[in-house]
DNA sequence: TACTTATATTTTGTATACATTTTTTTAAAA
DNA sequence: TTTTAAAAAAATGTATACAAAATATAAGTA
């Protein structure tokens, strides 16, 4: 991660900074978000901080000006909506999945095996993202989206701890996919994600 | 629905206002939303005209500045979100719902039968309201909550065209929730939204 | 007529000033 | 010392001005 701080525009700009330091860590759960002082550190006026801030709340990473420092009943409830979407959207890829993305799948695959930390992560968020394009339903995709800041502190936890069966699930996933198998895939989708939030809830 | 414009916030004001004049229709699908001009019209400044821009952007009733205007795909998407996670929140439900709770449910049900149009579609909200909130799922009620003014055009369809075994349909929902049936309640309410869909769709 | 290109207009993005509201600090009273 | 009230400070909400970008209009050319 650690995003390409490349557009033109200060609120874009604005967001991905400060989403960037919260992920990273660097500014702690809790801390008040104050808009001048940010203002003034990143180097653009309140207006832009605005609507940065608006945003990450949207996205629950920020909470009443307060950046959010999730409990794991906080972490269970995203991962429910996560399991049901992608559970869905697995089911739908093995229904009809292009060959492309077929191909791509394997690759996420094979970059899990090989890769390093992270090319896995990489890869590991592309497998995701891959699948559930394949719901094709951009209401699903959108909700997703907003909920890969959240995704993403797991997708570390998961990958620097190396979870142990990670990319053997992804394998299986796979096959079923290719397969056609849309209950199979379903269910594995769904023990897959079970599996990684039980592991991060634990190392937590 | 027509919201209690009641709030002090201008930001709040104009939300509600741009709000309700999409949903009457007042505004159509398609027209390109200008700041300067709400803001004249409503009589406050651009600043929290933006910030309600951006909220109904984000719960799908603008998308680039423009009102949408649905096309038949864009609401069986928003269904198939809708029906997964209020399917979920129907199991939750039949699994532990308060004895307060059924109780509005059942008086939901009554009203169905018996009430004006304002007070079915009312109770109909309502009904839908505290199955969700039996999820106990904050995320999932949140994403259900940015749905309601989408969820809103497609309730005025089915009350006011008067859908047949509507409220038949909740009573049965009722009859599985209160008989602790899970999998019955979570089966007839995708059945009940997409037979709500499927309608909506109709009619149109 | 159709197609550029230049010019004018509109609209948005950003900065900034000011006015409320909220929070914190300070000091007095219990 | 603790509590309460008043004052000060800080932070947010709102309005407004200006600059950059996008869009529309007009004029010229093939």
């Amino acid at each position: 991660m650690m995003a390409k701080q490349s557009t033109q525009h200060a609120y874009i700009k604005a967001y991905e900074i400060i989403r960037d330091r919260i992920l990273s860590g660097e500014i702690e759960g809790g801390t008040k978000l104050v808009e001048e002082r940010l203002a003034d550190d990143i180097g653009v006026s309140r207006t832009p901080i605005r609507e940065s801030i608006r945003r990450l709340e949207q996205e629950g990473l920020i909470s009443k000006k307060k950046v959010i420092q999730p409990t794991e009943s906080d972490l269970r409830h995203s991962f429910q909506v996560r399991i049901l979407l992608e559970g869905e959207a697995a089911r739908a890829a093995a229904s009809y999945m292009t060959e492309e993305h077929l191909d791509a799948l394997r690759q996420c695959v094979d970059i899990g095996k090989s890769g390093s930390k992270e090319e896995v992560m990489e890869a590991n968020k592309q497998f995701h993202d891959i699948i559930m394009q394949a719901s094709r339903n951009p209401v699903m995709i959108g909700i997703i989206d907003q909920m890969q800041s959240i995704i993403y502190l797991f997708r570390k936890t998961v990958v620097y701890h190396q979870r142990p069966l990670l990319i053997e699930e992804h394998e299986k996933i796979y096959e079923a996919i290719r397969q056609h198998q849309p209950d199979q895939a379903e269910q594995l989708m769904k023990k897959h994600l079970q599996a990684d939030l039980d592991f991060s809830l634990h190392v937590f």
